[in-house]
DNA sequence: GGCCTCGTTCGAATCGATTCGACCAGCCTG
DNA sequence: CAGGCTGGTCGAATCGATTCGAACGAGGCC
């Protein structure tokens, strides 16, 4: 059963040991500035004799003005957010640039159910030098309109792009018009496409016109664009509350049992990607013989193995990267330039002729 | 582009304009303390107008001496640690718990590649209230020294107990146990166990006496102990770096490759345990008929469908709710009890009666 | 009418560091 | 030897809020 400590030691009680002014002794940690060494020595050493681990980090960030953290906000609680790989590497990479420059990542829920307080109150209220926000980011997102209100500086991943945020994406359209031209060359002509949510509503099912005229997130809308782009007009929209493997499974139910079904179905996820492989495989169904299915994102999933899923890859880790050097910018120079990452076609094992 | 704000409005500012001392302005944004109501509206209203967003977080919380920061610090690097459900689940009940608590979640890498300096910076320096230990913690593990070291209370999870940090964990033991008793009333005799790694080397390959006898990380242990507490000496012990499917495919396939090969496989993690079904399937093995596979934690696997593996299944968000309990009497009250969560057994259809 | 009290508001100290300009001693140069 | 420069140290101001005790005005009571 640990306990708080009775009183931290401050600088001034090193100085004071060391018999050198709090300035000076400042100056032995901080390294800016010119000191002695054998002053600087004297310090370090008073220091640890007295247990002092350090500048305290609120002393220093109230005199910098800087906390030397990046709000992530996810797009989506934290639950769902995380079960996605896509999000998990995307982090991972984020991170994974951030730390040598000193800066952590503060995980802030994003919008709730609507049980719950519409602003977070970390959101609201935490300290941070920039925001992240994953996912989502409409025009008129009170998130953003949260963070603008705070004056904090903000980097928009896979949303939409608007003046005053910084934009960090990647090639969707043009990703997903070249899969879809894969799958044009391979013969397919009855193609359905399983889509990411439209917006907050998260609705499933087959979308009709007055639905697809209104698709509120970006990433759902480019990706839909991809596949039209190709000259090809889905017989069948298909919309999913979240990008997990049963959303994917229910569509690939839906769509695969009928007489007239598909032939091909592209996925805006491999997740989704891979629910449709199941449901096939549960439907009886061959992949690629019977029907095609491909995804989006690149994803190693090993249990589908042998199989390897069709898709157009995304550089996770790079994008992580690119986030991190979108805040690095913003950071030092005030603004930073739009980012979009390239994608590349993964031809895979579950893409082949349409049945005779 | 977005632009850094030129000059923050502060306190002081928005004071002058609604005319009352910087006191009497903090006032009306805390909350605490006696205030007119016909002062504080003036002082919001002059807020308003001027932009003013609220308190900066930076000055309060050099005033308190809290930053409203958990640390959170992942036994592993991010890029694994993040790839495990389990934490993933975890992590997600314990940023819930915390939320309404306006404490956020600051994710700390864990001990880096040998390449890396040891002590990551943000561990070193970044503000933080309490830290959480998510994986592995020795008594001498570096990252609990130098939490220690900073006067920072520590939550560690599945760790090896200490006497000053706050223990969270499950009956890990007594829910092997019951595991391993399962299978022994099916009938089976020659078992064989897939580890969680041991330490931080990560080894991969059957485990021998010398290295079964130094097993640093207590989560693996006690889950190997709970083996032999139903009586059963494995027939292998299979230790692996990480707990991934593809390494739990690796493990199935040394193990079932042989002609004496193990009527049963009790793995110590889920994802392991999906690893040796494929493993067996991949060698044309029958699941249960021909070799019983069990897990450990309970997820969800979808595709593992129609298949739900027999494991111990582990109540994960209360896991994390349980770990922001024990933060939150951390801040509180300064100390914070030992909390063991229950298991229990589910019965799935991946173990069976052994081939005869 | 004077005094006490209650409800508000204000001033000033404080949290723990960083940083800028002043200052001082010693050394180099003319 | 005087003046100028430089490396090193120190004082004091500052970052932006919170909080405690003092002060103040109005109303109630004796």
């Amino acid at each position: 059963m640990p306990t708080l400590p009775a009183q931290r030691t401050t600088l001034a009680d090193v100085a004071a040991a060391a018999g050198v002014s709090v300035s000076t002794a400042s100056l032995a940690f901080s390294g800016s500035g010119p000191i002695a060494d054998r002053t600087r020595s004297r310090v370090l050493e008073a220091a640890r004799t007295l247990g002092y681990a350090g500048p305290n980090p609120l002393g220093r960030q109230l005199r910098s003005g800087r906390s030397g953290i990046v709000g992530v906000v996810m797009g989506d609680a934290l639950r769902r957010a995380f079960r996605d790989p896509v999000t998990i590497q995307v982090l991972d990479g984020l991170v994974t640039r951030l730390g040598p420059l000193g800066l952590g990542v503060l995980l802030v829920p994003g919008p709730h159910d609507a049980s719950q307080p519409p602003v977070d109150p970390l959101l609201a209220s935490a300290a941070m030098d920039v925001a992240v926000q994953m996912w989502g980011g409409t025009t008129d997102d009170p998130v953003l309109e949260t963070l603008r209100n705070r004056g904090i500086p903000i980097v928009l991943v896979e949303g939409t792009p608007q003046p005053d945020v910084a934009a960090v994406g990647i090639d969707d359209r043009g990703g997903m018009a070249e899969l879809t031209r894969h799958v044009v060359a391979l013969g397919h002509t009855r193609i359905a496409t399983v889509t990411l949510p439209f917006d907050r509503d998260r609705a499933e099912g087959a979308a009709d016109e007055a639905r697809l005229a209104r698709i509120g997130w970006e990433i759902t809308r480019r990706r839909l664009r991809g596949v039209t782009d190709a000259g090809v007009q889905p017989v069948v929209v298909w919309e999913t509350p979240a990008s997990l493997v049963e959303h994917g499974a229910a569509a690939g139910r839906a769509l695969l049992s009928g007489d007239d079904r598909p032939t091909a179905v592209l996925c805006q996820s491999d997740l989704l990607a891979s629910g449709v492989v199941l449901a096939a495989r549960e439907l009886g169904l061959r992949v690629p013989e019977d029907v095609s299915v491909a995804g989006f994102d690149g994803l190693d999933l090993p249990w589908l193995a042998p199989d390897v899923l069709t898709s157009v890859s995304q550089p996770l880790a790079d994008k992580g990267a690119a986030i991190g050097d979108a805040v690095a910018d913003l950071l030092t120079g005030g603004t930073a330039e739009d980012r979009v990452l390239p994608v590349s076609l993964r031809v895979g094992t579950t893409t082949g002729r349409p049945p005779a």
